[in-house]
DNA sequence: GACATTAGTCACATGACGTGACTAATTCGC
DNA sequence: GCGAATTAGTCACGTCATGTGACTAATGTC
């Protein structure tokens, strides 16, 4: 929700919203105010007395439905880049909506898989990359995927959103062990049939103990 | 270099600048100017047509000798937190200098290992906190400490710097067989005597092919 | 009921890590 | 000199994590 109204903040604080779309990771634009085909990361300057979280908050709430799953700084960036707002420097936040979360209504805002963004201002677009950089680090340190998707999911869809937000493929065997290890889900009673094919059993996110001294978890795991 | 004939920046640049000192790291700060036993994080504000690592650039050079040897950002800092400048919020920048870099004369700056510094504004405490998580992540993704030995040293100089910025004791062997994997290290045809004990031989900083699919060294590795 | 399809597991090879003990080269005290 | 102390450097072995392919299990389709 780009302000109009106030020009040239001296900082702006910019929310790259994340979610999932089919098999692509996708992100939330804004349409710009000029010019029809012009779309814009959805930005705001603070307001008086609001700290950069809440602004951030702010923005992603009026921008999708609902806050963010998950919301973390990305870093600070300006260095002459163009930005829409032409303030020096932006801060980034990147969110995490859950799968399935509409493109909101009234055709201002709209989800975009990362091979269709249109172009963007330069500072933007490297917000952008940054923001993607900055989730697949964090991904080993904090259990990020599960914010993407339902309370309770398959393994091999927790997987499927592992796999997008690194952006390549686990082996199965290697991803189900690793996840053993760290404690991360537990199984439900529940079972999922998607036609063809054996069942599912359904999982639920639920951290369990040993905290402490837990070494990230390494996904490194290759090919399929 | 704080200039306080401005008043209120809307954003300032924090530049946490650390050494290693015998066997403890350092961070350099500032006098301030008000208060004799007050000391901040330099900073400054940004100057017109100079991008954040510019003005970070600048207050590292002012203060300490030459040009810091790393430097990245850490990201961004305000949220009401009080900070000399008053300024809203505080791009907080981390680099290291070579040991053995003198504390600039004058007194206006001076070197503090980490458990004598003195109390600083909550904002700037966080920022000096942070930069030292920082550090430590991008440790694996980056040879960082190399920057603060000289172009010569010997393995246990390496890891007594590994040690120091990581907070914690590593195995001898361990080390070396990490080191090794990682192509980081050449020998040099040098050696040095430090008095009692068998001569060390010197290496030098000298990364190697195999930068792809390289993955990050781990050195979890724990106690002497 | 045979087959395709997806879920879930097992077993083995390979590599990384934690650890203690070993050898090597020097200085120091006598 | 010569042995003890000190620091450098290496080895070997046990354990655990990871890469990988093949296996079993349960469902739908024809």
């Amino acid at each position: 929700m780009p302000d109009r109204k106030n020009r040239r903040p001296a900082c702006t604080i910019d929310v790259v919203l994340l979610t999932a779309v089919g098999s692509q990771l996708a992100v939330l634009l804004c349409r710009a105010p000029e010019g029809r085909d012009k779309w814009v990361i959805p930005w705001d300057a603070q307001r008086p007395a609001e700290t950069m979280e809440a602004t951030a908050t702010r923005i992603a709430k009026a921008a999708s439905i609902g806050e963010p799953a998950w919301l973390e700084q990305v870093g600070a960036f300006g260095d002459g880049r163009r930005h829409p707002s032409d303030a020096e420097i932006s801060v980034a936040y990147a969110g995490l909506a859950p799968m399935g979360t509409p493109s909101p209504v009234g055709g201002v805002y709209a989800w975009f898989t990362l091979s269709d963004v249109p172009q963007l201002a330069p500072r933007q677009r490297q917000i952008l990359d940054s923001a993607l950089a900055a989730i697949r680090i964090r991904m080993d340190q904090s259990p990020v995927a599960f914010r993407l998707l339902p309370q309770m999911f398959t393994l091999t869809e927790l997987q499927q959103m592992y796999e997008l937000l690194l952006g390549k493929r686990l082996h199965k065997a290697s991803f189900r062990r690793a996840l053993q290890a760290a404690w991360l889900v537990e199984p439900t009673d529940e079972w999922r049939s998607e036609g063809r094919g054996r069942p599912a059993q359904l999982y639920r996110y639920a951290p369990r103990k040993r905290r402490p001294a837990q070494r990230g978890i390494r996904l490194d795991l290759l090919s399929s």
